[in-house]
DNA sequence: TTGAAAGCGATACCAG
DNA sequence: CTGGTATCGCTTTCAA
């Protein structure tokens, strides 16, 4: 590999000192027309482009990247999360790092170390579902470069965030389900550790309480996943057991479309029919669910614009005296043919 | 944002020389095992993190990053072809920037030389369909650092490569609805301009010549999409056109499941039976295919692989002497149920 | 076993 | 307007 040409180089071509050479190619001030163009011509000419690393280095400042964490590209979700990122990463001339955690904690942490060692000068982290940063982990990052934690919630986490609103998410999606008609309503869930399920949890609970059911546990399948592939598995298992209840429901909220897939397979095999014999609604408005028969109501997340703002974050952050930004986003019931007014 | 701890601060603290403050981080022979003890201790406590800028530049040697670009995250083929990169780059010890073209020529150049510009160690470039580098752009980086261009080709193109066999892809597709029974067998193919659609029409071309049929140019629909929405719209289109001809196609090869998803909705629309009245063969495997109804026969194009191919290649150039490397895989088919034996 | 000094490539200050 | 010199943080001779 041929050698990059510096400013020495330059310098050297046309008998000027490197200073000037600087000069020029910066356009400041204080330098001779006719210098100047000689500079650029011949910087062009030998293909000069500058070395960030010194320039990086000179300038004490850290390269123009930020580091983004999350736990699966090929999932929807973070796949349209990151597209947002990128977008807006380029449009303030920044470079982005990616590197996927695959739901692993210490796999996670690691690459918080090493983009941090790398020298980003951010970091945009989606949290794995298995994280467990205690509260002290995260602030000793964030004293020297921004981190804007993305999707997922820490317990009493005060940094910045971009986040959905699951809770609110839940419960529209559950009202939903009874202001269609359904009587017993069905919730498959994720673990509890993880703030996502959690929350999603207790907006289901609070629907059912507020229209003035009764809550019964045997409705509620909590399972583990972690990803597509294991949650539609999880999603068919929950079916096994909640439709050989006494009384099985009539409709399910699915803490998100993968597990949905599932229990559509279920319900295909005995003959069930979508919406009439069971109503469902979905969580994140993935591709799939749009393909499924019939196709899935669910909620939308807006995953591309919370990449967009997780950007402008840390973006802010980099500049703002401690000051901290947070912001949820509400979901939006995309209303297709899995659910029906029974009415 | 506090200061980094340097290598000057363990020197002052201990009161020794930054040179053996760095020979001891660097487990370096020629060193008092006590002082090394300290020093590391000292590291530690100080949270020392060397600064990468200043160690690249000293050994002159570039950042561990590769550089990626795409067209588009969110399409399946590429996340999974990113998620192999990433796997193979983490298990190299490189990082991996990344970058969307959006199928756009110009932001696609932009990304090379910002990324060469930055200083990466290579580059995997899966080409935008409407790139149009002249024989000239590729060659110039490459002399700098190694390129290795995925899943598309280039005319005469003689660098690095991974791709998949797309001709024989395809001709196995045609033959596959050929042997089921499909005796009019239409293509829907994109842009010839792009290798990929070109390939596979000359397979498709190739395998119905070879069982003696006689083609049909009415039945070779070429169409131009930049994403998957885009690729249904195409699909469906087209399928006006086939099937308004005088002697429509009993059989659809598709030259991706994108453009499928548009046929199976003018399939439905029009109460056709896939497979019985319409056999469909589609090329990516993309995760829609196996939820589409009936579940779609298409080509696995193993993009995980190919996208660790592509970085191993990259190291491989990065030592080797001007050696190049190239690899073509081989589709493999998948059978579901868009087709079925008729004989 | 340790330290002083040079230098990676670029920028900033100050003197001329 | 231009050039010399110090410096960013670190590694690497070369001497001691």
């Amino acid at each position: 590999m041929p050698q990059r040409a510096k400013l020495k180089d330059i310098a050297k071509a046309l008998n000027i000192s490197i200073t000037t050479v600087s000069r020029a190619l910066n356009n400041k001030a204080d330098i001779n027309a006719l210098t100047k163009e000689r500079v650029l011509a011949k910087a062009k000419e030998i293909d000069y482009k500058p070395n960030n690393l010194a320039v990086s280095l000179r300038k004490s400042s850290t390269l123009n990247v930020v580091g983004v964490i999350i736990p699966d590209v090929k999932h929807n979700f973070f796949s349209k999360m990151l597209q947002g990122i990128m977008e807006q990463a380029q449009d303030l001339n920044y470079f982005v790092l990616v590197g996927e955690s695959h739901h692993n904690s210490d796999r996670e942490k690691k690459l918080i170390d090493d983009f941090s060692d790398y020298g980003v000068s951010g970091i945009l982290l989606a949290p794995s579902k298995h994280s467990d940063f205690d509260k002290n982990l995260l602030p000793i990052i964030h004293k020297r470069i921004p981190v804007v934690v993305v999707d997922r919630m820490y317990d009493n986490y005060e940094g910045n965030f971009v986040n959905c609103n699951d809770f609110d998410g839940a419960y529209r999606a559950t009202q939903h389900l009874l202001e269609c008609g359904y009587k017993t309503i069905a919730h498959i869930g994720s673990s509890d550790s993880w703030s996502i399920g959690h929350e999603r949890l207790k907006g289901y609970r609070a629907a059912i309480k507020d229209h003035g059911l009764i809550l019964d546990e045997n409705y509620i399948h909590i399972c583990n996943f972690n990803n597509k592939e294991e949650g539609a598995e999880e999603g068919y298992k929950a079916c096994h057991r909640l439709f050989s209840l006494k009384h099985p429901p009539s409709a399910i909220f699915s803490v998100t479309d993968d597990i949905a897939v599932g229990v559509y397979q279920y319900a295909k095999e005995k003959g069930m029919d979508i919406p009439r014999d069971l109503g469902i609604v979905g969580f994140s408005n993935a591709e799939v669910s749009q393909y499924l028969n019939p196709p899935l109501t669910t909620m939308e997340q807006f995953a591309q614009d919370m990449g967009r703002e997780a950007v402008q974050y840390f973006y802010k952050a980099l500049s703002a005296n401690g000051q901290v930004f947070q912001k949820s986003f509400n979901p939006h019931l995309v209303l297709r043919s899995s659910t029906i007014n029974l009415n």
